[in-house]
DNA sequence: TTGAAAGCGCTAACAC
DNA sequence: GTGTTAGCGCTTTCAA
């Protein structure tokens, strides 16, 4: 494979100068850079960009860490992410982080070994401490769904309790009149805040008690599990809002099994707006997160800062919509 | 960040010492080596690995192509890469190509200037001529479900063919009479052999016609469409063999829509295990392919061979199994 | 057993 | 406008 070295030779010029016009920097005579041109095209010359990254400390590369791609709500959203960074002509390192702290933290370790330029952040067992070391190392980071005091990173995040608020008031509206919430787990920030908009909404309403809060993971059979205590603790409960749309799909598994009618005998209304809601029967009612351009922003932010484009931190809160579908389509009053 | 000089200094030996302790070959003595790393463990000293890759020419790094790990069955085959790759060191690149060869083609050259150690290809527009150019660069490659004449790349794949035929055995065997398929886009092999291996079944079966055999896409809307067609065409069609499980949740939708009932009046079965074929009522009978071994196979296989444990070019089919559940739980004959 | 020094291929300050 | 050259941080001969 043809160095620079190589094109400056045949060109008769310094690697300075072929350096120039492969950056289209500084001054450089259009003959030269012509001649230089040609001879890049007869070698097929490509630039080595290990050589150029330890030149530069640039890599052309981000990295995303999410909990596991097996979730299609990270499906899309590093659809995304790859989408955008390809666009600006990034490349980015995936890491499946199953939400394990040391697992993260080697991960980290590693992508500042390998001078990545920046880290998309969508797992979120790390504290803040830890994402303070990744700032030390003066590298750009996005973090997604927290909230963090300390300023020196972007974070997106979409309206959470906003959008469980949606979900409760909405499965009201339809008739119910026993609505029970299907939690994730509370260490995730998300999870918190979607039972903090279900809280707000029915907290002061007669029906409501504690033990209508059941944990599921946030995942198929936490979802079913919930349904099974749910039904057996609580018969006459006529309305389900889970935390996120895996738990929905479990739900419904579950109710389907008990010869529960969804959504005739129980509504049900899922969170993430994510393309398998309308894979089941009933199709699910679900609050919709922007998930494509929560990943588009992140990256294209995470790349104007890793250019310098930009050094402002951002803090974007994502708009949410309730996608109303029939598993929650009964009388209205 | 410490380098590998600010080591030598403050053990007071030479960077050649010192890299020779990181990379534990080489004589060095007992004291000096304990010195070396005690330094290391003060100055919280790593290796940069960029210039590790310029020096010694290797990233720890590989490259998955896929399609699109929208797709179920590419995103648990790329968790199976991504976990197999961390095993052993190495970390990996994802790039959807939606099956787009200039895309494949712009991703194959910024892989190599970046020094990728190896490539898994699971998406398949590029033509072998273009392989051979990867093969040229030296840089190890495993493509996924291809059948390749020239032999200097390894191959995995499943039996297609074969899990097409106990797919039809299994509807004709619970009493279907007229079983259609619904294939995907022929230019991939791997919608090729599994319409070949439906043909093998039913070509010389009396009621069997062209007109059975309609294009799907590999996609849930594909899936949709086929159906309607299908459905118009042959009003009296009591088996559907999906040649995905995309196509066949969306055939799932599209029957339930027009009231036709499944498995009762029509049978329905698809092909890959992905999880979502667990999530739909009735859940979907499907061939399961080994995703996961698929993709872990790929993964130790290239980085044995990036690694030089082997030259041994791979050359694998692994196993289907037939999953019977629901969607075609009828009598039996 | 250890060190000096020549790369790996490119960038960028500095000089002309 | 263009060339020289000193890095970027590490590996690896070759001598000592």
């Amino acid at each position: 494979m043809a160095t620079i070295r190589d094109v400056a030779q045949r060109a008769g010029v310094s690697v300075a100068t072929v350096s120039r016009v492969l950056n289209q920097n500084g001054y450089v005579n259009q003959d030269t850079e012509a001649r230089v041109m040609k001879v890049i095209k007869e070698l097929d010359y490509r630039p080595n960009t290990v050589a150029r990254s330890l030149a530069n400390r640039k890599t052309g590369t981000i990295a995303l860490i999410l909990p596991t791609i097996m979730n299609p709500f990270f499906s899309e959203l590093s659809r995304a992410v790859e989408d955008s960074a390809r666009s600006r002509g990034f490349t980015v390192i995936f890491c499946n982080s199953d939400d394990l702290d040391t697992r993260e933290q080697t991960y980290i370790d590693v992508l500042r070994q390998k001078y990545i330029d920046g880290i998309i952040f969508a797992s979120s067992s790390l504290g803040e401490e830890d994402l303070a070391v990744i700032n030390e190392n003066g590298i750009p980071l996005v973090v997604l769904d927290r909230a963090l005091r300390e300023g020196n990173c972007s974070v997106i995040r979409s309206k959470n309790a906003e959008g469980a608020r949606k979900a409760v008031h909405h499965l009201l509206a339809t008739g119910c009149r026993k609505v029970a919430h299907i939690a994730g787990p509370q260490e995730l920030i998300t999870a918190q805040e979607r039972l903090r908009g279900y809280r707000d909404v029915v907290k002061d309403l007669d029906w409501f008690e504690e033990s209508l809060i059941l944990p599921g993971q946030f995942s198929i059979t936490g979802g079913k599990g919930a349904v099974q205590a749910l039904v057996e603790a609580h018969p006459d409960v006529d309305g389900i809002f889970a935390g996120n749309d895996l738990m929905a799909i479990g739900a419904l598994k579950a109710l389907h099994r008990m010869g529960i009618k969804v959504p005739e005998e129980v509504s049900l209304c899922g969170f993430d707006g994510i393309g398998a809601t309308e894979w089941t029967e009933p199709e699910l009612t679900t609050v919709a997160q922007l998930i494509y351009e929560m990943g588009a922003r992140a990256a294209l932010h995470l790349i104007d800062r890793v250019q310098g484009y930009t050094d402002q931190v951002e803090d974007l809160e994502l708009d949410v919509h309730l996608i109303e579908r029939g598993s929650t389509r009964r009388r209205k009053y």
